[in-house]
DNA sequence: CCCTCCCTGTGACGTTCATCACTCGAAGGC
DNA sequence: GCCTTCGAGTGATGAACGTCACAGGGAGGG
């Protein structure tokens, strides 16, 4: 039976196979079964706005399949995308926990299942049940070092070719696939985006992936980039 | 009796007064009485290494009383002082909760009382109380967003002038003291260190602050700066 | 099939800021 | 006392990158 968006729906967390690889949900079965009876499981599109910076939290999303990308705006319009969120993470945690406003905007790139949890719901939760505050401690300490990796990039960087020489090996060590003519790097975001993800501009991108490809580090075939030559973005970069 | 370095030690958490105040210390007495014995008081003078980035976790630490700075460096020498943290925050959670390298550096900006857990200590602490693994993940949302304000800081600002009037406004936000000339801010740190938490040179924070105080925006004195012209300071800024 | 829209690619130009090089003043040690 | 050290202030110079402007190509819709 086809499912929307040719997605693999996965509505039960309990019998849930990939469970165990997910640094939240891996919890106990205890657990689980409390967390499947207060989240709702829905199928976003591409494009599905989540949530809104500075909106009041209405509670967490948990990335089951697909990607979002996490972005943050300026009153000029220009803006930030702070990271990529994978299967397994978990959206707005800090806001739910803290009762704050959304720090961020969170938006689908591709087709994706998430499960929803209310505010009130999670909150309880993690009263009642000490691994789930646990895992979930785990799981905002990821994404506090990921922010701080995120920091290291933005202030530390020279120049802006070793910014992007630091976002390609940063998804070759997530996403990369090996092959015999170099890793490959499937890329859904335009160089718009990926200027967004470093601070600077679309043309700006395009020069340096450019001149890149003249170097022989990378090639583009389409959506995919190459990693002809590891070694040579990795002397770009300081640490 | 004169305590060294005229700090007001507190030795004993269960009694502490400014505990309500602390967003992580404020728990259950139960729970308090629990850290109380696990904990190790030091008072440390201006200058000390707490941890180093890249350092197995030994444990967390809690700031009673002072500031400490945390830092991150790349090979090149180059520092980026990523946060200046205040009585209440707890150092180095993140690590030790995930077991993974100190992802910064920290060490205090003046004599501080800071308060050692080691990390078995911290652990058990956490899975045995759940009110103690709600405020440690709240106290990360905290740190987490803290960062997030950091990224969109050095991300999203157009220029130089924006990212220090940003900083003078986050400063006077949680430092600043009302004065009828202004904002009084007193300043520990250099136009060194000033340059390191917004990534630039020293050099430009220099002339930087002397447009300002041509503009009539700031004044300086000794290393108090006074906001002359909140507003000014807020018209550079995107958001 | 053509038209439009979006993404990519590239040139010219100007601004911002890092770098280097130096001076000056204040603090602190011997 | 003097000398050393460290922080602050300032000028000259060049490179990196943002901005504007426009061209080409591919996808999708009427």
């Amino acid at each position: 039976m086809p499912t929307p968006y040719n997605l693999d729906v996965r509505n039960n967390c309990v019998e849930c196979n990939v469970r165990a690889e997910r640094i939240f949900c891996n919890m106990s079965d205890d657990a689980v079964a409390t967390l499947d009876a207060i989240k709702f499981t829905g199928i976003y599109p591409k494009g599905s706005l989540l949530f809104v910076e500075g909106e009041d939290p209405r509670g967490i999303f948990i990335l089951c399949s697909g990607r979002a990308k996490l972005t943050t705006s300026s009153t000029e319009g220009k803006t930030l995308i702070v990271k990529v969120a994978e299967p397994g993470e978990v959206l707005g945690a800090s806001a739910t926990i803290l009762g704050k406003p959304y720090e961020v905007s969170a938006e689908t790139l591709e087709p994706s299942q998430m499960n929803f949890i209310k505010r009130d719901d999670f909150l309880s939760f993690l009263t009642t049940h000490v691994d789930a505050c646990m895992h979930t401690a785990q799981q905002l300490s990821t994404k506090y070092q990921s922010a701080q990796r995120e920091i290291r990039s933005l202030g530390l960087s020279q120049t802006t070719s070793e910014k992007l020489a630091r976002l390609l090996l940063d998804w070759s060590a997530t996403n990369g696939e090996e092959t015999p003519k170099g890793i490959r790097l499937v890329v859904l975001l335009t160089h718009e985006e990926i200027a967004q993800m470093i601070g600077t501009t679309r043309e700006t991108v395009t020069r340096i992936l450019s001149d890149f490809k003249k170097r022989n580090i990378i090639e583009v075939k389409g959506s995919n980039i190459f990693l002809l030559s590891k070694k040579s973005l990795e002397g770009m970069i300081s640490t």
